[in-house]
DNA sequence: CACCTTTATGTTATATTATTACATATGTAA
DNA sequence: TTACATATGTAATAATATAACATAAAGGTG
């Protein structure tokens, strides 16, 4: 035993189902509903939707992904930290989703919170695109 | 018989359930989700889900109502024309949702727009919020 | 270590949200 | 009239998400 030295670090305390489904979303690289992760992990050995809605909550809530509220689906975060303040662009035509940088928008962000006086925790905002395959298509 | 002038303005071309869906989410004043429309709508005689759903999309299409993506519930238009790029502040204690003219957000999103070479349709922004009423409380 | 608390898991059942499929009716235009 | 598009009614079912409860693992305190 010895150096049964618990590696605590709060960075990697993703349990087993948490890191299943990250891994997922990751190599997937696109973003996935919740039936269909599960339908992908019963060979892992999750059955039940409930394990999926928990891990997928966890990551949410660690910011390591994001769900697409517009389209009940869930996609890993492509930025080192979004502070959960999101921004998509996502493709009427073949659904495809796209997150994107929201530093440019902080400044209009800024003064439409200021000026209505809200208390803001964060926001998503959703574009509704046509992709570039789609077209050339 | 005679004038059976059919008063066919495109203005006014909603139909029977439209018309009743649409009054009560004016009355309400508030967001609400189809089955507690379909339960209020009872009494007039709707009463299957498809009946509420189906009002709800044409009337989400016309521009009317707009739907709140991450809460499965419907509102009234509270501005004269969105062009369905919409603006929400969502209390994340109470759940109350109120709709937000954009015109500030406009040149923040154009340049993210822009810099990212995007095709937009249309946009929708939910910033989650506490609203007043709850952060008196 | 023993003890307690918190967090995660497994499992079944159920709630909530939304659509498919098909028959009928109504409106509009040539 | 005929044809075509749009709206309605109704039943069944699909897709998305949570409640409830039992058990297990992880973490902190003394
Ligand atoms: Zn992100
Ligand atoms: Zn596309
Ligand atoms: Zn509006
Ligand atoms: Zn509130």
């Amino acid at each position: 035993m010895s150096s049964t030295h618990t590696h605590s670090k709060k960075s990697q305390s993703l349990t087993k189902n948490q890191k299943i489904v990250l891994n997922l979303l990751q190599n997937s690289g696109e973003a996935l509903k919740a039936y269909s992760i599960l339908d992908s992990l019963k060979k892992e050995g999750l059955k039940s939707p409930l394990q999926i809605y928990r891990a997928l909550d966890k990551l949410v809530e660690l910011g390591k992904i994001h769900k697409i509220e517009s389209r009940n689906s869930f996609i890993v975060c492509n930025n080192s930290n979004c502070a959960s303040n999101t921004v998509f662009a996502i493709c009427e035509r073949c659904g495809n989703v796209k997150e994107i940088k929201n530093s440019d928008l902080s400044e209009g962000v800024k003064e439409l919170v200021k000026k209505n006086r809200m208390n803001v925790t964060r926001y998503n905002l959703e574009f509704f695109v046509l992709c570039k395959s789609c077209k050339t298509n």
